[in-house]
RNA sequence: GGCUCCAUCGUCUAGUGGCCUAGGACUCCAGAUUCUCAAUCUGGCAACACGGGUUCGAUUCCCGUUGGAGCUACCA
């Protein structure tokens, strides 16, 4: 199979979420791995619905994640004329007739069924006679998605159409208006959709956001990618990071799934947090950069944070969760609040640590002569290299309620087994 | 309602009649490691929706039931 040409069709309707761009991958993908070409066809046909600068951020959110397109952006608001040409073919042959100010095509199917190879879910079959004549151009002159989107793909050569499952049963109608042509179809694949968590439509709340907003969130290009075209899609072996260059040589047809996959954020994070290690240890100059570019830190802020912390981060945005512990501000007012509580809480902790044994004595009387000190005029810096020294001992330290958390965890631990231990004895 | 699509751990999935006491990943739990956490490694919990067939043998094939999704617009 030669030339391989594809198509990503989006309305501009609005900013497009995962699960459009995932379409979009999808095409992109495919006509890579088959040394073919991807399109982008603007469909405005739908004049109320347009959203003004719904492109720009089509365009953007493709760029973001390195899916170029090739040749020029088609706007099929500006092919009117074509479609009224191939209104006129129809008007001959008598497939279409006036109805209230909009042509109808007239459904001549000669079989009492209609079907299609569909190349993710198998033979898929309709009864003709539940089909009824539709709208191809409407009153207002401009073609609907059924007649726009056939002529073009016939007229741009597309040899494969991968568009969302919902386009499943009006598959039969383009069928027949390619017939009506004398034209040969594309193959189709219709992708199903992602649900959100409620096995409905996945809504902004569930995650369906755009590519922008996720990369604003501390997202990386290369996670959303591969968590992306792991949802409906799954590679030969077990592997599970891959990049974009892989995904282009790896992907396949045959490998999409046929039932709707459950957007998992969780799943998403930990995709993030392993291209940020990924991305440490091959090139951390980029990792610094996009940092840098996130916080505006200083180049040796962003150096000290990022090798003591990128193991913990899940997003970009967190590193900036960590520069206090380096930076050494003057101690404001909520700052000092915070010192107030985080120490009340080591300072119990503490106590009880040295009555279960789990901490050396000698390492708490310390602590708590430091803590008896008068800890106000110090850095947070001082105070947490303090207790992170003692307690923990590594340099680069830990947000004081983290400490917390781990002592309160381990006390909670010991809490129980004594407990338990209490009562076994009764 | 009609038509269509879909159905393996909580989630993403492998699996195309015997390699399956169903494999991997996320999450969760435990252990190892690290003077803490994280990361890493090891281990654990956890699924073939149900009922009929077909077959020597069904997660895998067929039918039905149930459940979910989509379409049924002069929206895409």
């Amino acid at each position: 199979m030669d030339n391989i040409k594809v198509r990503y069709g989006p309305s501009p309707t609005g900013i497009p979420h995962i699960g459009n761009i995932r379409t979009a991958l999808f095409n992109f993908l495919f006509a890579k791995s088959k040394n073919g070409q991807f399109f982008l066809r603007i469909e405005d046909t739908d004049q109320a619905r347009i959203v003004p600068g719904a492109v720009e951020k089509i365009q953007q959110s493709l760029k973001l994640l390195g899916l170029l397109y090739d040749g020029e952006i088609i706007y099929q608001s500006k092919r009117l004329d074509i479609y009224q040409k191939h209104l006129e073919i129809l008007k001959e042959k008598k497939l279409a007739y006036l109805d209230d100010g909009a042509w109808r095509f007239k459904i001549n199917a000669s079989d009492p069924k209609i079907g299609w190879q569909d190349l993710v879910h198998g033979q898929v079959e309709f009864p003709t006679n539940v089909l009824e004549d539709f709208i191809i151009i409407k009153s207002d002159g401009f073609p609907t998605y059924h007649f726009a989107s056939v002529v073009d793909d016939h007229l741009m050569e597309i040899s494969h159409v991968l568009r969302g499952d919902e386009w499943i049963s009006s598959t039969p109608k383009h069928l027949l208006l390619y017939d009506a042509f004398d034209w040969k179809a594309p193959e189709f694949a219709h992708l199903p959709p992602i649900l959100g968590p409620d096995h409905k439509k996945l809504s902004k709340r569930d995650g369906a956001k755009s590519v922008m907003e996720y990369i604003n969130e501390g997202y990386l290009p290369e996670a959303l990618i591969n968590f992306m075209v792991l949802l409906g899609w799954s590679p030969k072996g077990d592997q599970e990071i891959f990049s974009l260059d892989q995904l282009c040589s790896e992907f396949s047809l045959e490998r999409i799934n046929k039932n709707s996959p459950v957007f998992n954020l969780e799943k998403l994070d930990w995709f993030n947090g392993q291209w940020i290690r990924k991305i440490y240890e091959e090139d951390n100059h980029h990792l610094k950069k996009l940092v840098q570019d996130k916080t505006g830190f200083s180049d040796i802020l962003a150096d000290k944070i990022i090798e003591s912390t990128y193991t913990r981060v899940k997003k970009i945005n967190d590193f900036s969760d960590y520069q206090y512990l380096i930076k050494q501000p003057k101690i404001d007012r909520n700052l000092l609040m915070f010192h107030d509580d985080a120490i009340d809480v080591l300072r119990s902790a503490l106590r009880l640590l040295s009555n279960l044994k789990v901490v050396k004595d000698e390492t708490i009387r310390s602590v708590y002569k430091k803590l008896d000190e008068d800890y106000s005029n110090w850095s947070m810096t001082e105070i947490i290299q303090l207790i992170g020294r003692s307690i923990s001992g590594r340099k680069y330290f830990l947000p004081l309620l983290d400490m917390a958390n781990i002592i309160g965890n381990k006390l909670s631990d010991k809490l129980e087994n004594a407990i338990e231990q209490a009562e076994k004895q009764k």
